[in-house]
DNA sequence: AATGAATGAGTTTTCATTCAT
DNA sequence: GATGAATGAAAACTCATTCAT
C-alpha cells in the first residue's frame, strides 16, 4: 500500500485525529495509539512523522490557529469600514464553529499547556498579538494611538473571557446579547473621544 | 505511632501537598506517591483517606475555591459603599496572591475539568455564581435590575479575561491599569444611566 | 504477600537473576521483565528498586568484583610468603569459578560498557587499580618500587589476555600451564635483579 | 538513477558506515537506518544487500580482520631478519591506527559476539591463529618449536591485555613502554635457551 | 492508623523488516 | 536498482491501586 508523497497527507489525517480524540476525552489524555488508529494508521507510522506525542499536539495547535485565521480573513472580506472590519474579528470569535467541543477543548488545554511548553506559549501569543494588531490597525482609524491598544486590550481579554464562559454554558447571554455586550463597549469608548 | 484524630490533618496535608505539586507540574499530571511524599506520608495512606486520585484533586479544588471565597470576604470587610464594594471584589481577583504559579494552574485546570467533571463544573457554576451575585447585589444599588445583570455578566468574563491574559503573560498592562480597565468600564456603565 | 525489610531480599535476587540471563544471553540484551521474572517478581518491582535496566546492570557488575574479591582474599589466606601471595592472587584470577559462562560474559561486556558508561569504566578502574596494588604492594618486598610498578603492569595484562583466550577457548594451554607461564614471567623479572 | 555495479560500490559504503556507526555507539545497539542514511542510502537498500542487521555486521567484522590483517603485512615489508618481524607484528598491535574507537569498539564488541556467534567466533579464531602461526614462523629461527609454541602463546595474550588496557585508559605506560614491555619478554625468553 | 511491598495494565517509543511503486 | 511508506511487535518505564503486616 506505500504510496508516493503520502507525508502530508498521512500528517493533515494525524492532525485532525488528534483534535477529535482530545475533543472527545476532553483532555491531553488520549493515547498516540487511538489517534493513529482514528487517522487509519499505525501508532509506529505517527511517531515517524510527528516524533513524539508532544509534537502530535503543537501541531494540531498550529491547525486550529490557521483555521481560526481564515474564519478570521473570511469574515473581514465582507467588511468596508473600520467599524465593520472591527465588529467582523469580534465575530469571528463568537462563530458557532469556534464552539465545537473539540475546539473548545484544544483551547482550554491550550492555555494549560502555555504554563510549561514554550511551544504552546509561542502559538498562544501569536495568536493574541494577531488579534491585537488586527484590532489596533482599525481603531487606529476612529481614535488616537494610545487609545487603541488600551481599547483593543480590553476587547482581547473581554473575548476570551465571554468565550470561555459561553463554551463552559456559564454565559447568562445568547450569542447576540454578547457580541451586543462587545459592539457597545466598542461603541462607548470611541464615543469618549480621543480623537486622532 | 499513629494518633487518633489525625484524619483532618492528614487530608488537609494532602490537599496543599495535591496544590503544591499540581502547580509545580502546571498539569494534573502528578503522582499520588508525589504528593503523599509531600504531605510526609505514604501512598497507602493517601489512598486510605481519599479512596482515589480523583478524590484528591476535587478535594483540591474545593479548597481553592474556598481560599478565593474568603479573599473576597476579607476585601469587602473595609469596603463601606456599594461601589467600594464592587470594587473589592473586583480588587480581590487581581490580588497578586491569585497569580501564585500553583493558584493559576488551578485554575486553568479547573476550566479543562469542568467539560467533563460534574463535580468540577459544580464548582465551577458556583464561583461564577457567588462573583455574579455578588456584583448584581451591589450594582442594584446604583442602576436598575436588568442592567444590573448584564454589567455583571460582562464584568464577570472581563475579569476572567484580564485574570488569563495576565496569569500567562498576555497582558500589555500592569495590574493598576488592569483594574482601571474594569472600574472604568463600570464607571462607564453607571453614568450611562438606568437609574432606579 | 508485602513482608517489611524485603528490599536487600529482592535487590539480591533481581541481581543474581541479571546475571544468569546475562549469562545464558550472552550479551546485555536481555529485557527487565525476563530478569524479573527470573527473580519471581513483577518487572515494575524491578524498576522500583533499581530506577532503570542500567542500574540493574551496574549493581551485577558490583556484585562480580565483590565476589572476585572475595575470592583473592580467601586465597591469600592461606599465603605466608610476599611470593606465595603473589601466587595466590594470580591463582585468584584463573580459579575455575572465574570461568563460568555468565562471568565470562558480565566480564566481556563489561569491557564494552566500560567505553561509555562512566559508572563502568569507575568500576573496571576500581578493578584494575586494586588489582595493580596488591600485586605491587607484595612486589615491593622483592624488588625496587619502579621495578614492582611495572611488573605489576605486565602481570596485570598478562592475567587479563591469558583469562580472556582461556575464557573464548582460544588458549592454546591448560589451567596448569597458563598459570605457569605467569608464574615463569614473576620468576624471570624477579630474578633479574632491581634489589631493593 | 541506479546505476549497474552500483553493488560492491554500495556494500563497501555500508560495511564502513556500520563500522562507524558501531563505533561511535560505542555499541552493537545502531539501528540500520542510521548506518544506511551514514551511507547515503535507504534503510531499504540495506536489507536488500545484507539480507538483515546480522549480515551487515559480520561483513563489518570481517573487514576489521582484513584491515588489521593488511596493517600486520605492511609492517612487516620493512622487516628483514626473524627478529625483526616479530617486532614488526608486535608494533602492528599498537599502531595508533589501532586505537581508533571504532576499531577499539569492534575489537570489544567482538569478544563479546564471539560468545554465541559461530560466525564471529571463526573470525576471532583466524585472529589468533594468525597471530599465533605468524609468531611461531618467526620464532622457530630462534628458539626450538615447543618453546616457539609457549613464547606465542604467552605474547598472544599480553598484546590482547596490554591493548585492552591502553584502550580503555587502564594502562600506566605510554605507547612505547608498552612495546618495551613486549620486546623485553621476547628477549628474555630468548636467551634463556631452548636453541634450536 | 500507617506503611511499603507488590502488581500489572497501560503508554510512549523504537526498529527491523517488508513491499508497492 | 532504489525508495520511503508502513507495520507491529517488543521493550522500558510509570503509576494507581491493593493488601499483608
Amino acid at each position: 500500500m506505500p504510496k508516493l508523497g503520502m507525508e502530508p497527507i498521512r500528517r493533515a489525517a494525524l492532525v485532525e485525529a488528534a483534535i477529535a480524540e482530545i475533543g472527545a476525552a476532553g483532555t491531553l489524555d488520549v493515547t498516540v495509539s487511538r489517534i493513529a488508529r482514528r487517522a487509519g494508521v499505525s501508532s509506529g507510522l505517527a511517531h515517524h512523522y510527528f516524533g513524539s506525542k508532544e509534537q502530535i499536539f503543537l501541531a494540531s495547535m498550529r491547525h486550529i490557529q490557521t483555521l481560526f485565521g481564515r474564519r478570521v480573513r473570511e469574515e473581514l472580506r465582507s467588511a468596508d469600514t473600520p467599524r465593520d472590519r472591527l465588529n467582523a474579528i469580534i465575530a469571528a470569535s463568537f462563530d458557532p464553529d469556534e464552539f465545537a467541543p473539540e475546539i473548545v477543548s484544544a483551547w482550554l488545554i491550550f492555555y494549560v499547556q502555555a504554563q510549561n511548553s514554550p511551544e504552546a506559549r509561542r502559538l498562544l501569543h501569536v495568536y493574541t498579538t494577531r488579534l491585537h494588531s488586527n484590532l489596533v490597525f482599525n481603531l487606529k482609524s476612529l481614535t488616537n494611538d494610545a487609545n487603541a491598544h488600551v481599547i483593543a486590550s480590553a476587547l482581547g481579554a473581554l473575548i476570551d473571557g465571554l468565550y470561555i464562559r459561553q463554551a463552559l454554558g456559564e454565559n447568562r447571554l445568547d450569542r447576540y446579547q454578547t457580541m451586543g455586550l462587545v459592539w457597545d463597549y466598542l461603541d462607548i469608548k470611541l464615543s469618549q473621544g480621543g480623537e486622532r
